[in-house]
DNA sequence: TCTAAAATTTAGCCTTGCCTAATCTTATAT
DNA sequence: ATATAAGATTAGGCAAGGCTAAATTTTAGA
């Protein structure tokens, strides 16, 4: 009966914890707190110490107790293939349904855990084999590859370089609205004329010639590469 | 919190009953009996009877003890909404995906839980709006209406008779293999040339001139229409 | 009609995930 | 160096859904 729970496709749930602590990691480098995967699935905090050690028992997570998570091997495995799916169907809801660049985000959190890994494919394949999502995130390998990824908020730029905007962080709907509208899209040309210590805004110019002050939330929502 | 639940989507092992109640009543035209559902969902009989009393309570079906259960009004219209997203999500798969006419069943079981009604319909809409899945059963539309059924199985055919294919059970995937083989699908015209009341067997000849033999299972499990 | 088999329900238990409240640990600020 | 705040864990519950075994009702056969 253990080695099954072993073998077993991990339940939705389970996949959720994986992809937060993949994703907090992702951004701090550090394993993940309970406190951070807690906000990110709206569950109490209690419920991330909880699931820790079950995914520790099934060998998804090295844990400390008061240390947080980090995912091991398999744990990345895992994490990986919802990513990837989640991006995929991301991907055919913009190009194939009609979907907004803003509203594509929210139900693929449902459908990533009911596909199979052979839809997935198959969907890669009417899709052409993306390699980036419409936010600017890379879709992880069939294999479990995925890109490094040298892209920095454009909070961190400095005044002159030109960038171009490699993704946008796809959490806040708002935010979302705003780049959409402006079109500032993953792929856009940007010079930086300004980055102010002072209050953290940004001033940067499109391919268009028009000039954006993004204040440091807005820029530290959105990811650049140097050109 | 008693409210609450009424208003909610139903759970997914919510919609699962539904459907199978819908479906038996189909069949059989009767209350569902516990057995059957049981059998349908490969669940225990005790689980069915628990589940039914919940049903009850959320008002989707009428249930007597030791009598089944029928479907209210309410319960029916959740029935189709996942009747129509399943039959949909099959239509993609067979037509934009390249899954054979005979895998297409299956893995629709799970998504038909995860998709929004929004994503349905747009699926409907770049699907040309189809009433008919691959296997040729109708598909509700948004308003949750059916088309009225006509066809019987090919088991109760008359010698002589000129017959359209209009549907294929699609349970058995060994059946399926079978007829989509022959390409006995929806949609092909039949002459029946003879039904033995010793046997069961109907000996039907397709537009092609084949003839083909169908014992009392395979002829109950293939539905026709006069023509 | 009466009894045995089949179907159904009840009782009692389990697992997964989630919650709140209370208790620890660790980190921070004097 | 230490008090306190912040973060994490434990304890104890709850609901959904499932199961088996035992009890009950219905149905069918002699």
């Amino acid at each position: 009966m253990n080695d099954l729970a072993q073998s077993r496709s991990p339940s939705s749930s389970v996949g959720d914890y994986l992809k937060a602590v993949f994703e907090l990691a992702a951004d701090s480098g550090d394993a993940a707190s309970t406190k951070g995967v807690a906000a990110r699935l709206s569950v109490s905090a209690a419920s991330v110490s909880n699931m820790f050690a079950r995914l520790q028992e099934m060998g998804l997570v090295e844990y400390e107790r008061y240390r947080g998570a980090t995912l091991t091997e398999r744990g990345r495995r895992e994490a990986l293939r919802l990513v990837r799916r989640h991006r995929l169907i991301e991907t055919f809801r913009l190009e194939h349904l009609g979907y907004d660049w803003q509203e594509v985000h929210a139900e693929a959190e449902r459908l990533e855990h009911a596909v199979s890994d052979a839809f997935t494919d198959r969907l890669a394949e009417l899709l052409g084999h993306p390699d980036h999502d419409p936010h600017g995130d890379p879709i992880p390998s069939a294999e479990g590859t995925l890109e490094v990824d040298d892209s920095f908020p454009l909070s961190e730029a400095v005044a002159g370089s030109r960038l171009r905007i490699s993704k946008v962080r796809d959490e806040d709907a708002a935010m979302l609205d705003y780049f959409g509208d402006r079109n500032l899209v993953p792929g856009r040309l940007l010079t930086v004329r300004e980055v102010r210590t002072l209050d953290g805004v940004v001033i940067v110019e499109d391919e268009d010639a028009e000039v954006y002050a993004l204040g440091e939330p807005l820029a530290r929502s959105m990811f650049v590469r140097d050109e």
